[in-house]
DNA sequence: CAAGGTGAAATTTGATCATATTCTGGGGGC
DNA sequence: GCCCCCAGAATATGATCAAATTTCACCTTG
């Protein structure tokens, strides 16, 4: 997993090679997923270049790479930030999860296979371990960790990008809303999902990720409520 | 409408002044959605810094976006090329139309007015010259016209956005579809759709739309399926 | 003797950086 | 309170470095 919690400078053990605007953008990415950054911020060139000692180059490059997903925004006067999320935006983040995900899941539940199933349920024990024990920026990256997984299984690369590229609009707002609200409220549809996977009911899957989306943006729905 | 046809050093006139990163992008958009690049065919830097009279960092920052937006496809071995259209990509990028378009189409049926009603249906007599015509550029730049005026109407940034995107995947082989069998066999929705907006009736231009979408991705995959 | 393959050198192209230029925003002076 | 000037940040250019592909010569083999 592309997953790195921590902001140490990144040993290049594991690959050997890969290009500075890569890395720049991964990282970033995580920040921005995982609620380093948030909703409102401002972003800086010169602030990144320093804080993740890379070249200017590579970090104008993965800043117009985040704009065009949604996780940044461009205020026009050359001013870039982390993007607040209104309600309408939510209403539409809604609808097209809802969509896009619920297919993906369908789709993963007649391609997937007991290994796969065993790896998804092992995250959803990491996620419940978050959970219990308050740990937020945890839960995040379990969360996340499980519908991206699972989205691999679906065998549908252009639906799957979709729904990354939407988590990147909600992730700031969610770390807020957890941050205040702590992950206790949250109910689990994972196990749901999981239960439906081993039977081998790809509707109920696909039903039971459709409301796992609801209730998430539900959640972010109602705690931005509360601040706006 | 950011639409320019021609190729032609695109006279700063309008606004001011804006970013040469963003005129680059454009430009480059704009040939990929209407065909100027085949699928398949590389895209260089340096060829672009030439054939744009842009420097070097302002045609990588939009060669980053369009690849972010799926235009372009990174090949591993920092080549870019315009991205082969599979028929499983096909098959994705007509579920999640059908699923996007029809929204959209449903939301700006709740808000259009006559005015904007009477714009769509300009474009549509333009995109029938096209047509009869055997303008085939014309024939491309008109639809998407029709396309994304309509989603201007329905106040749903972020899904209008989405369908955007998806257009710059399948543009570059419409075109090559149309260029081996012609405007003729296209049948026309978007009657359907105007009319449904006259009676307003928001249903049946989500219904309409959906079929708009179906029949074009239809076209495509037939025209695709017979060069394989 | 001819044909094919392997290796290194050269060219082409992408990645990164340092630098100059331009624009935005704020503070001081009138 | 308004306007002009200055500081700082972003944009854009060109140069430099690194990597990959291509070319070509030479050797091996049938």
């Amino acid at each position: 997993m592309s997953v790195t919690n921590s902001a140490v400078q990144a040993a290049p053990a594991e690959g050997v090679k890969l290009p500075a605007h890569e890395t720049v953008y991964q990282k970033l990415r995580a920040q921005i997923l995982f609620g380093e950054l948030a909703p409102g911020q401002a972003v800086t060139i010169q602030g990144l270049t320093e804080s993740l000692g890379a070249g200017m180059t590579p970090v104008r490059e993965a800043i117009r790479r985040l704009i065009s997903d949604g996780a940044l925004m461009f205020q026009g006067n050359r001013r870039v930030s982390v993007p607040l999320l209104r309600s309408e935006d939510i209403d539409e983040l809604s609808y097209v999860r809802k969509s896009i995900e619920s297919e993906l899941a369908r789709r993963a539940a007649l391609r997937i296979n007991p290994d796969q199933i065993a790896r998804l349920e092992a995250i959803d024990v990491a996620l419940d371990q978050a959970i219990n024990t308050g740990d937020v920026a945890g839960y995040l990256v379990q969360n996340y960790s499980f519908h991206s997984e699972l989205y691999g299984y679906a065998d549908a690369p252009i639906m799957a990008d979709l729904a990354d590229r939407l988590w990147l609009r909600f992730g700031p707002s969610l770390r807020v809303v957890c941050g205040r609200f702590g992950t206790q409220s949250f109910p689990d549809r994972h196990k749901d999902i999981i239960d439906a996977m081993r039977r081998n009911e790809p509707e109920k899957v696909a039903h039971a990720m459709e409301k796992d989306v609801e209730q998430g943006m539900e959640q972010v729905s109602q705690g931005l409520g509360a601040s706006n």
